[in-house]
DNA sequence: TTATTAACATGATGACCGTCATAGAAGTGC
DNA sequence: GCACTTCTATGACGGTCATCATGTTAATAA
């Protein structure tokens, strides 16, 4: 990927908003794009972060475990979304994990750079605070919804959420439903044999294709930050 | 509340730190300060930002509330914690509101004057962005909780948290027990009597005297982040 | 092809806990 | 003191959904 394509994607990417033309390009000459096949690991948890990392293309999963071992997906980033906002400021471990769900590529800054860039152009912090409320937002909409909403609810929420990101065709397994939703897998499988009857969805494995979107948004028109 | 009391209140508090003493006496002058009673709202769910947000004194709860009715507790700030990170940035409403829990001191400054200092002075950014990043991790593992705890698990784990933060005696009913841990004030109210059958902690109507902290600690070294 | 893995599917079971109901106790205000 | 509100308390009931189990289908590899 060069270097005039680097820019563009920070030209475009969610957290650049309002920069001048040649900070971006700062942004593009200080990074540089390392490629991921379907399954690989971008970053683990509680590993010290070391970059500063935006999605170029394909489409990236950050989740996180629990010491049970469950996992709940906590973002899905595509092309302009950045991975990790907060790592490289703390420098902290944290206990995400970011895993390419398909072949992705994705611009890596190095750490000192990224926020020595962002203390000379505090627009970008503020940009990210703002995203960041975002994601409290949103998690705190879904401890809600884990106390008022039933397994089925949920999942609609979560049909509707990818339904509006990637359109009608979805490529995702149940397991990966159960984790945007946090149920169980076989909870998922039953709630969308459901919908499969009522006709909502057609699936096949790995793959949902939305019906009836008009059911999507009986759940409310609300659908979630992820 | 005079203006030394003030700059000494910013000296301490939560994301002002690594500030130079000139820098931390200009929040001291742009700010002042409003007095709370027992009950009282500081501010309201999605209401437009006007002021950054910082407790000087008391207790104040932040926390928001579905459409279904369900309220959880987002964050208990006392003296030197901020109430709002986020909103005087985005300027947006949010949808938290916060509440004194008893006669509070709240410092308040105009949220052109703070984000205007934030802008002149980025470290205090970078401090805010690492608290949300608390904050997002916090949330997250509450979705996690209530996947795989128990309302007594994770009541244990609210008793846990206060118990960390205000000591052996909680001022707190089962009502608001009940928000943060996201449970209903029945099954609290239960839970808490088997607790005190067990001997291990001692109830009157609003307030919790912890007899048996070992007893907490047995959920898991980690409390909440609240 | 055959072996192996990952995903899909579905039944049976039971506990957890939310909901509704009722009632007493403890504060608060007039 | 009395009315009123808030908090505490406890019982009964039943649905949801996690758990365990077993089996099938589809994809991948050797």
């Amino acid at each position: 990927m060069d270097l005039e394509s680097r820019i563009d994607l920070f030209r475009n990417a969610i957290g650049f908003e309002g920069l001048e033309d040649f900070q971006i390009r700062e942004m593009g000459e200080i990074s540089f794009v390392r490629r991921f096949l379907k399954g690989q690991i971008v970053f683990n948890e509680n590993v010290a972060c070391q970059h500063f990392h935006l999605v170029a293309q394909g489409l990236v999963k950050v989740s996180l475990v629990s010491y049970g071992g469950n996992r709940i997906t906590y973002l899905l980033a595509g092309p302009g979304e950045p991975l990790n906002l907060v790592g490289p400021f703390s420098g902290a471990p944290r206990p995400f994990c970011a895993e390419a769900l398909e072949p992705a590529l994705v611009a890596h800054v190095k750490r000192d750079d990224f926020t020595s860039f962002c203390h000379r152009h505090p627009k970008v912090m503020h940009n990210i605070i703002i995203i960041l409320g975002h994601a409290v937002d949103s998690a705190n909409s879904r401890i809600l919804d884990m106390i008022e909403m039933r397994v089925e609810q949920r999942l609609l929420k979560v049909l509707l959420t990818l339904y509006r990101k990637f359109g009608g065709t979805l490529d995702f397994t149940s397991i990966e439903l159960a984790e945007m939703a946090g149920t169980t897998t076989e909870s998922t499988l039953r709630v969308m044999a459901h919908f499969r009857q009522s006709g909502i969805v057609h699936t096949k494995r790995g793959q949902i294709k939305i019906l009836k979107a008009g059911c999507l948004e009986h759940v409310g028109t609300e659908s979630m930050w992820i």
